[in-house]
DNA sequence: CCAATCAATAACCATCGAGTTATCAATCAA
DNA sequence: TTGATTGATAACTCGATGGTTATTGATTGG
């Protein structure tokens, strides 16, 4: 589990990458041609980063014809979410004993 | 804003600094020398990664004699949180465009 | 069938980033 | 005051990573 957070994490770190998957979350569907148009890198780099978010589950991608489409699976989102929450979570917890601790140094 | 995202995501794409956060979260205030002990890195790499993580905001420090004492700031996540619904956001309107279109087309 | 298009791969290059050791400034204890 | 400790900085190394161009394999249109 670590490792996915790993994987989800380093697969977002770069700003081309999730502009592309942003992109995907916007407009749905698109092939690597038209993700390509946009982008600010050559064909390749778009590949290859395509190739990166595959790895992290966040995206699928589909052949039609000669023609490869790719879309996004925002449901690998999750772990980052669970991940936060939990920081969250202990920040709050910490909290919650600190008050428990000023109470009953207050009796 | 985008600036902020990537400054996030980079801070905490590094497992050696996710895991400091963590601890951080955790356990609460920490000195530099007991991060030092836990993590598996020399206390230079330490007081590098808390740099990273200070930038983004992740963590805040206050000196304490000749020791620093470092604690998360958990605040700083929420523009992760932010992006993630907003992605997560993004896929849902388009599922109900598509039954928007569904419906007319039923008619 | 041939030319053209699409996307993945190969090969390469430059930069960045995480780690190290050595050192310095500041603080404290003796 | 001196010696030890704490943490930040400097200087360096090295591997990972993001980018490029060239090429190849598939597929389609004429």
């Amino acid at each position: 589990m670590p490792q996915t957070h790993n994987v989800l994490f380093r697969a977002l770190a770069d700003p081309t990458r999730r502009a592309l998957f942003e992109r995907l979350c916007r407009d749905g569907d698109q092939t690597v041609a038209a993700l390509t148009a946009q982008a600010k890198v050559s064909q390749p780099a778009v590949s290859k980063h395509l190739g990166v978010l595959k790895q992290a589950g966040l995206v699928r991608h589909r052949h039609e014809g000669r023609q490869t489409h790719y879309s996004a699976q925002p449901g690998a989102l999750a772990p980052l979410i669970d991940w936060t929450s939990q920081m969250a979570g202990f920040w709050e917890s910490r909290f919650d004993d600190l008050e428990d601790l000023l109470k009953r140094m207050d009796q």
